[in-house]
DNA sequence: TAAATTTGTTAGATAAGTCTAAGTTCTTAC
DNA sequence: GTAAGAACTTAGACTTATCTAACAAATTTA
């Protein structure tokens, strides 16, 4: 069994080369919070241990055996986020710093027993897919709302980099996961756009905003 | 904030203690497995918190503070258990284990939500009083089923020293809480008990037995 | 009450995870 | 292509929680 902490390094060694599939020493010190040497010499531990290739001076890199760890735990982590937002009640903004804790229990049972409550869900509060039981996940091919363009309509369908302000910014709006969306107009000099969606009228959307919102064309 | 280690000493502290109040570092060490000068020393750290009394070769005692934070995990612990049988399924030999460490999780709002999801209830599957939230704690005055005559009747309120093994030979006999008994016959020369309910005929109940079940006389 | 046993304390070692300071290697910019 | 800067590594210190070994006090027992 691996640490609280090793585990935490994990999961930021897999978030961080969620595309890449490589990770910067740097990277992961800034993503953890902690000091570059305390990283290094957590490499060479999790290297001892198989769960990552570690060379000096070369790009970290997940081992297959570290990428199903990693994956289990961040499927615990969804799934307890699944269960927070569907079975307790609390808004998608609220249940990160919880699921954040609870990913580190160990008990089968209990991710055994919620993911059967929550019916095998695929996707977690953000639309971000849960991995399976052999710690294997993947992303449904999603386009950004900032790629689409004037006159799409378009159902919301993940977020990303979901912060708690992110999340509360999206709230007011109404904007929440399934919402159907008509791009009206884009702007060309900042990329931002003005959408509209059945209940709540109209909104502009910053190019950043844009850049978050993972969507699927109708 | 406590480490999740300080509060494992402050619980067992107040389990320990809960009828003499006083606990002697013997106990303790014995109570978490832990060696004797280990104990030693968190005992003084703990006094320097001002959440034990503690005095070379004196028996332990809680402060009021350390009385109020022990009661909040075990709080935590039983609303949790609650939890875990009453909204997830679980069989009431199952959930200690499981609450030991989710006890320790840090979110106010997790254990708010939980609460009032159960109601509020005032006991945890045991039949163990949930500490309020200022940490007070009451034991409804139970007698032993051991304590009990011949020809009484009465509902079994609550189990004590509930390790799995005893919970589940409890469920062969389908022993749950709420269950009504009569006493038919009390062995002299051992305390065993035949005692009948409703469902299952009669079972003989050594003494053992007999002292960890607390019933109300009806 | 004196010896034996149990209980409690002190001292010092170890492991995990963190840090700072100092040195190395790699990358970038001129 | 070298100098400057960024990234990485090494060395050594600190904290928390644990241990063993040795010693001291309290309690039990004979």
């Amino acid at each position: 069994m691996h640490s609280y902490t090793e585990e935490n390094y994990l999961k930021a060694l897999f978030n961080l080369s969620a595309d890449k599939g490589e990770v910067s020493a740097n990277e992961l010190s800034k993503q953890l919070g902690i000091k570059m040497p305390t990283v290094n010499s957590m490499m060479k531990k999790l290297s001892v241990k198989k769960l990552v290739h570690y060379e000096s001076y070369k790009p970290l890199r997940l081992t297959e055996k570290g990428k199903k760890e990693a994956g289990l735990i961040i499927r615990k982590h969804r799934l307890t986020e699944m269960f927070l937002v569907q079975k307790l009640g609390f808004g998608w903004e609220e249940v990160h710093e919880i699921a954040e804790q609870i990913e580190h229990l160990h008990s089968p049972n209990f991710f055994e027993k919620m993911d059967a409550l929550l019916g095998y869900p695929k996707i977690d509060p953000h639309g971000s897919p849960i991995p399976d039981k052999t710690g294997k996940m993947e992303w449904i091919k999603y386009e950004k709302l900032s790629s689409c363009k004037e006159g799409d309509t378009v159902r919301l369908a993940a977020v990303i980099h979901t912060t708690d302000d992110f999340l509360k910014f999206l709230n007011l709006r109404e904007l929440s996961l399934g919402v159907k969306l008509k791009i009206k107009t884009v702007e060309k000099f900042d990329g931002s756009m003005t959408v509209s969606h059945s209940k709540k009228g109209s909104d502009t959307l910053s190019h950043i905003v844009c850049d978050r919102l993972l969507v699927e064309k109708l």
